[in-house]
DNA sequence: TATTTTTGTGAGCAGTCGTTCAACTACTGG
DNA sequence: CCAGTAGTTGAACGACTGCTCACAAAAATA
């Protein structure tokens, strides 16, 4: 009944997701968005109530798509967890972007402050990608790959805070190089390989 | 000659740093600039040229005030560096401020590739702060509280990431009970008690 | 086909944005 | 005490903001 629906909400939520990830919530006006998505305003206050609903749409689709995704690909199904947890950060500034627009996930959780109602959206992803770290880490406890002495919980939760801290790194210009490095040393602090002598 | 300026400019420039902090540039309107340092807009453009130049002012205010300061204190002068590492990282989430507004640089990392001009001033600092790291971890190498095989420059680099990915979960809400153990996992990935059996 | 229902369109609204500037105030040198 | 200079004030500007709504278009129902 009634006119059909012309446009996409798959492709529209990730315009979306693009320009809010380029230019934050604040910096992308309604007419960008008009222009990203091909949206005129009524449809798009039709559809997501605000430019915040629009916002809350495109972070959950974030959480769903990509993050999950990332996870997925990169923590969950290799079967070399520790080679999954290093593409997982290489991955992240190893994008042929320039310049790079970080994740939508770290810029919001910066942002979220003026936009209170993303809180809830970043901490959902923030969770997603340390329990992915924590079940890479427990399968690589299991294959041996793993510092004996080394806290699953506590090396996931810290691996999540050097992510983060990349991703800020990412996106204020760094250079790939040292971002390799920090994911050299993130590798350093959860393998063995550290020492050359056998202690176990 | 001529009227003397009624304003200090270090009064000033510590509430735009405040405002900015919590709002973000793109957040905080020149109204909102008005009523938290008191300056009407003519004077404020006379000083500062546009709300840019303001916020370009306030960043490298907090570079010298703030960001200097704290890696002077924590980094730079403790007689144990281990303790100021620590003591670096615990006091930038224990601010007693709710919410807590994370850090300018950091924010400003973030948000700064909408204002393109202020990646100098965030570039400049992340290095001080690196670089402090380094002096504090060389200080320790001679102090012999490293892990014998630990890379000094690498390290630094690492506790850099670690402490903006730190403020990333401050900025998000996150407890200050994962923030201390993100703390402790800093701290055991450059000390060498992790392992009881000396291997030395 | 006529009617009803849903969706698309885009001009336009009230409000806010960053910025300007003419009038005004306070101070200095002659 | 007057001319010149530097600083302050706040009303006002055009541009832009998020958002609305009367209307047109297209599909479903009768």
């Amino acid at each position: 009944m009634g006119r059909r629906q012309l446009w996409d909400p798959a492709e529209v939520l990730t315009s979306a997701m693009r320009l809010f990830r380029h230019r934050g919530y604040l910096g992308a006006s309604l007419r960008d968005i008009e222009e990203a998505t091909g949206l005129h305003p009524g449809s798009l206050y039709r559809a997501f109530d605000s430019k915040e609903g629009l916002f809350q749409a495109a972070l959950d689709a974030y959480n769903d798509q990509v993050v999950q995704g990332r996870v997925q690909v990169h923590l969950l199904e290799p079967a070399d967890p520790v080679a999954g947890i290093r593409s997982f950060f290489t991955s992240a500034f190893e994008t042929g972007l320039d310049p790079d627009p970080g994740c939508l996930l770290t810029n919001t959780a910066v942002e979220s402050f003026t936009v209170p109602q993303a809180a809830a959206g970043v901490r959902r992803g923030l969770e997603a990608i340390e329990s992915g770290f924590a079940d890479a880490l427990t399968r690589a406890r299991a294959l041996g790959r793993l510092s004996a002495d080394l806290d699953v919980e506590m090396a996931a939760t810290q691996l999540l805070a050097l992510y983060q801290g990349l991703l800020v790194l990412v996106r204020s210009g760094t250079p790939a190089t040292k971002l390799h490095t920090i994911t050299d040393g993130a590798m350093a602090s959860i393998g063995p390989e550290r020492k050359r002598d056998s202690d176990e």
